[in-house]
DNA sequence: CTGAAAGCGCTAACAT
DNA sequence: ATGTTAGCGCTTTCAG
């Protein structure tokens, strides 16, 4: 058996009480002190966790929740929601959504359970009606990276997905491009609604010329990408294209080259992400950069505040504005 | 407050033990078990969590330590240890090193705390001698995956380094390369050590010439495999070059490229690892493809071994073999 | 199959 | 500054 508080308090002349303040960092006497500390060495004592979460019903964790806990893709989320968390002597705790359970209602027990003071779930696919619904009835702290909505009285963080496709065709028209291609998203993914929302919009907003060839669907693969660029290039006549993801960017580029084709010579092509090969592939690929940090932050400090606050704290969903990074896949044509 | 066994008790006209030995799946009589259902149900009762691992002591998770979760490399690895931990109805629950704490040594109190019962570090450091001597000293269940040493009584899971580079330079000769350079890889990587005895040992056995100069090391980044091939270059006279990871042969790859040389017909280069991208590009790499997986279900079946068995587990260093995956980054001399 | 009672290790009044 | 006491929510004997 472990040592306890008791065993330290016997070993150092003193109550249970005075070990568990001490521990706690309440004043003692200096000679105590040292009693206490030589104590603790001596036995190895380390103090039961889940005692402590039994009578203060509180755990100082939050539980974060990723439906594939080592995607790359997240890990800027992530340092951005510990920055926020550590600040306020909170720890992370991370939950696979591809392990233990199947979807990420079978994480909401984590709080009841005592297990975590609060979840942040972070995915970019689209969430379930039902798990929207339960969030909202059972009013634990939480908050949502990625798909959310608006009405629901759940806080949400995501990027302005329709901005990054608007700045990137704004982009293209002040280099002269009329005629724009769009390499759409899986409909599983709520982002592709809103990207491709963004591409009609932009389109019609600068007057550029709409054509429902020029709109084609993909699985945002590399593959789905070289499949897309062959069935737009069937039909041609664009300028310029924009894939809504890097993925199907590079895939695009590779079927350019394949088939004889220059980019940004022949094409201009552009991507969303800003994954880290954008870089590193020729030409470097023109894209949005995904402000994953900040949107850990924002979830991080959303959920601070909610499990902080007793009283009524904004419910909203939050989208941030992504950044339009230059290179060199897109030709001036003025 | 949140309800607990006794409000359940209550509501079902039962007592505390009924409902407890209910939750835990032991018999009860028909109807008393309607009633609890039902009360749970209004109720919306969950176990607290905490306490009943503070009665038992033990909690059925196993915690997992990388240094940084959401790295992609380990994704395999975690496939890995969830199918075999989930198997034996154990969760798992992940602390990344990135975070919270600073180093692995932080985390071994979470056995003592009694958050897990057991613990799998991932990574692929050189872990420090104090490290591993804190493991040594206080016995809890714990596996390594990543560095670790042969003759300390602990459990650790790696691939076979020296036998992947090995098979690399075997190959190599098999199809006629004879002058064969290498790109090693950063020092506070435990990998680095077994991959350069490596490619010295394979020389040595096949009688292949060593050079000095047709050693280079660097940071395993793609900048890192373009600065290395380009001092590589400078002195010539290769006609192979084993990159010790992906990463690097495809920066050399870059550089050869950029410098108005074919891959593979000026040179054969390959690398190690087997990252995604390593299919994609041009031309396709060479590579030996770590065994992931595996090595996350030895890590997780030694853990559950050890923790099931009170009695002397076997702990070992145990190396799995990786395998080679021949594309078309090499040319035939034959 | 069920209930009463003890106790897991800790914290938090309360009293001193 | 310290000790005494009660109790967090659960499991687990032990009786019946």
């Amino acid at each position: 058996m472990n040592p306890t508080i008791k065993d330290v308090a016997r070993l150092a002349r003193t109550s249970k009480s005075t070990v568990s303040r001490y521990l706690n960092g309440q004043p003692v006497k200096k000679n105590t002190e040292e009693a206490l500390k030589s104590a603790i060495k001596e036995l190895d004592y380390h103090p039961n966790i889940n005692a402590r979460r039994l009578v203060q019903s509180r755990t100082q964790v939050v539980g974060i929740v990723a439906d594939d806990i080592s995607n790359n893709f997240y890990s800027g989320i992530l340092r951005g929601i510990e920055k926020v968390t550590n600040a306020h002597r909170y720890h992370c705790v991370y939950y696979s959504g591809t392990s233990n359970h199947q979807s990420e209602i079978d994480f909401l027990d984590l709080v009841q359970e005592g297990q975590v003071d609060g979840l942040i779930f972070i995915s970019f696919s689209k969430r379930s009606q039902e798990l929207l619904e339960r969030i909202r009835d059972i009013t634990i702290p939480i908050v949502l990276v990625g798909d959310g909505e608006a009405d629901q009285q759940i806080l949400s963080v995501d990027v302005d997905n329709q901005y990054g496709i608007h700045e990137l065709i704004h982009y293209l028209h002040r280099i002269g491009h009329e005629k724009v291609a769009f390499i759409a998203g899986p409909n599983d993914i709520a982002a592709t609604e809103y990207r491709t929302k963004g591409y009609k919009n932009a389109l019609e907003e600068l007057g550029l010329e709409y054509k429902r060839e020029w709109i084609v669907g993909s699985d945002w693969s590399k593959e789905g990408g070289y499949k897309a660029m062959k069935e737009l290039l069937k039909f041609g006549g664009f300028t310029a294209l924009v894939a809504s993801n890097d993925e199907t960017a590079i895939g695009a580029l590779l079927c350019a080259h394949e088939l004889g084709f220059r980019v940004p010579q022949d094409f201009s092509i552009v991507g969303f992400d800003d994954i880290e090969i954008a870089r590193w592939i020729y030409p470097t690929l023109t894209t949005i950069r995904q402000p994953l940090y900040e949107m850990g932050e924002k979830a991080a400090d959303g959920l601070i505040n909610i499990m902080k606050n007793t009283d009524e704290v904004m419910k909203e969903r939050v989208l941030i504005r992504p950044e339009l990074i230059v290179r060199n896949s897109c030709k001036n044509l003025l």
